[in-house]
DNA sequence: CTTTTGTGTAACTATTATTGTTACAGTGAG
DNA sequence: CTCACTGTAACAATAATAGTTACACAAAAG
């Protein structure tokens, strides 16, 4: 199990948009930063739309972030590409026994600790901003020698 | 994208063993209590076993805990059913392209923070003890009118 | 207006994980 | 020895992910 790459290619890809705020990026462009196909790029994209973090028309080449990366966090990353649903990151079993005291209870008692595990993640990621990201990314490649994406 | 019922059967099945401590507890008795297969539960138990927490043999009904319940945390059983690979709970797209400063640092810059995403929901788990849950389908099954799986 | 380029989306595939199920070999208590 | 139970293999059904092809539609550019 684990949680979808969805989430780690929208960062990406918001990284992406920002470093290249300049440049025409088109979802070719970003799946060769990527390397995945275009498609990808764009069902990522539309999501990252609806959740109105970036602009993209349809027919018109490239995509603009809407908000200063500031103010947006990896938890809104994370929310808008539907890695999880609404405090769902636990699967329960359904349908214990309810004729036995720990069937018809397990439910009820595991649940708000779930909730919290889940939270205590969620938090951590509302911490982060894709500044911090952007600003790793480029203190990581003041090392590598300087070559472009184009 | 949910972690494993896994997780929550085994919470369950540590519980009653605790609770039923004086029965037998056969892989179908359990299983009537979760409400799934035998071979399921057979399964987990395997795991469970591997672990150290539970002594099982084959051939011989029942099956007994091996810890006291105040030593077993639920960051231990969610590691006995390997709900997730060891620190592999957020999948990172591989191979992006390393002639795009975004491409080549994006891994190293996202791997800390879902670690530390990672770590705090566990970090969670591991302050919740079996007894935790133990006490709390006891506390909730007082309204309850009092029936038992058996 | 037509051409060109790019986006949106449907449809399909391959892969993987989960959960449930049947079947049966092997173990050990009585 | 018999019987009940465990361990495990094998298989099916379901679902999610990730990649791919194909094509309709949008709109910018000429």
């Amino acid at each position: 199990m684990t949680i979808s790459s969805r989430f780690s290619v929208a960062i990406h890809v918001l990284s992406l948009l920002e470093l290249n705020k300049e440049g025409v990026n088109t979802s070719e462009f970003i799946a060769d930063s990527v390397n995945t196909n275009p498609v990808v790029i764009r069902r990522i994209m539309g999501m990252l739309n609806k959740a109105g973090m970036v602009k993209v028309r349809s027919g018109v080449a490239g995509t603009k972030l809407l908000r200063p990366v500031s103010e947006i966090t990896l938890l809104d990353i994370y929310r808008a590409v539907q890695v999880v649903e609404e405090d769902a990151l636990f699967s329960i079993h359904d349908k214990p026994n309810p004729k036995c005291p720990v069937g018809r209870n397990i439910q009820i008692s595991i649940e708000p600790i779930f909730s919290s595990a889940q939270a205590a993640l969620e938090l951590t990621l509302e911490r982060v901003t894709l500044q911090d990201i952007v600003k790793s990314i480029q203190d990581a490649d003041m090392d590598t020698e300087a070559t472009t994406c184009k």
